[in-house]
DNA sequence: GGTGTGATCGTA
DNA sequence: ACGATCACACCA
């Protein structure tokens, strides 16, 4: 699969025009075009949205963010510059960047602006289900209740059948993938942390790890 | 509710 | 070797 061509496994040619629903808009470039410490938080409420191939709609409301930078960030794959593997971290503001990780899974991340010759990413950790939760338990059927649907960047990914053939998609392109706000604002105070799942010295100890207070849908309960 | 562990493979 | 993880077993 080429990368950036708006295309999804098992999804047909890009489509121009996306029926939202009433009051949904989707997010342009200006909206991803800032520094990835002050994108992570402002997604925070907003949508992730699929078309699928039928047509219907699979969305998601974003809850729980990390930030990864370039090479000042020691957890961050930008860290060493590009590879095969992290190029779309560097592809500038607004492309879906999937990871594979564990043999086994598959994380999205949104990309921000970057230093030049750098990367940077938003990793989406958790999110609460709002449309489609009938494809998404299909996806996966291990989830016992509706609140493990997407908690967690695997188990998102999953419950949107994103792999390694969405990365580098175009999210301002009226693709089959992109981000969307239904005039929900991102919270006031958001929780923060240092980020999860990255081996002590890769810490840095920087907290660039946000979330929704007390939010249900969290990768962790309580957020903390 | 919490903790501990095996699975599994592309990349460096 | 090592992961930006998950599911399940087991204990409480």
């Amino acid at each position: 699969m080429t990368r950036g061509t708006g295309r999804v496994a098992g999804v047909g040619e890009a489509h121009p025009a996306v029926d939202l629903p009433t009051g949904w808009r989707a997010l342009a470039r200006r909206f991803f075009d800032r520094p990835v410490a002050e994108l992570a938080p402002a997604l925070l409420h907003t949508l992730l949205v699929r078309r699928e191939d039928d047509g219907s709609l699979t969305a998601a409301r974003l809850v729980e963010v990390e930030a990864y930078g370039g090479r000042d960030d020691p957890g961050s794959h930008a860290r060493r510059g590009p590879t095969r593997a992290n190029a779309t971290m560097f592809a500038g503001p607004g492309h879906l960047y999937v990871y594979f990780t564990y043999g086994m899974h598959w994380c999205v991340n949104v990309t921000a602006r970057a230093a030049p010759g750098e990367g940077a990413a938003v990793l989406l950790r958790a999110a609460a289900p709002v449309r489609g939760l009938d494809r998404m338990r299909a996806r996966r059927p291990t989830a016992r209740r509706d609140r493990d649907l997407c908690a967690g960047p695997a188990r998102l990914a999953g419950a949107f059948g994103l792999t390694g053939a969405a990365d580098g998609l175009d999210l301002c392109a009226g693709g089959p993938v992109f981000l969307a706000t239904d005039g929900t604002p991102a919270p006031a105070r958001p929780g923060r942390s240092t980020r999860i799942g990255l081996a002590p010295h890769r810490c840095g100890g920087i907290r660039w790890r946000w979330y929704v207070p007390h939010d249900p849908y969290l990768s962790r309960p309580g957020g903390s």
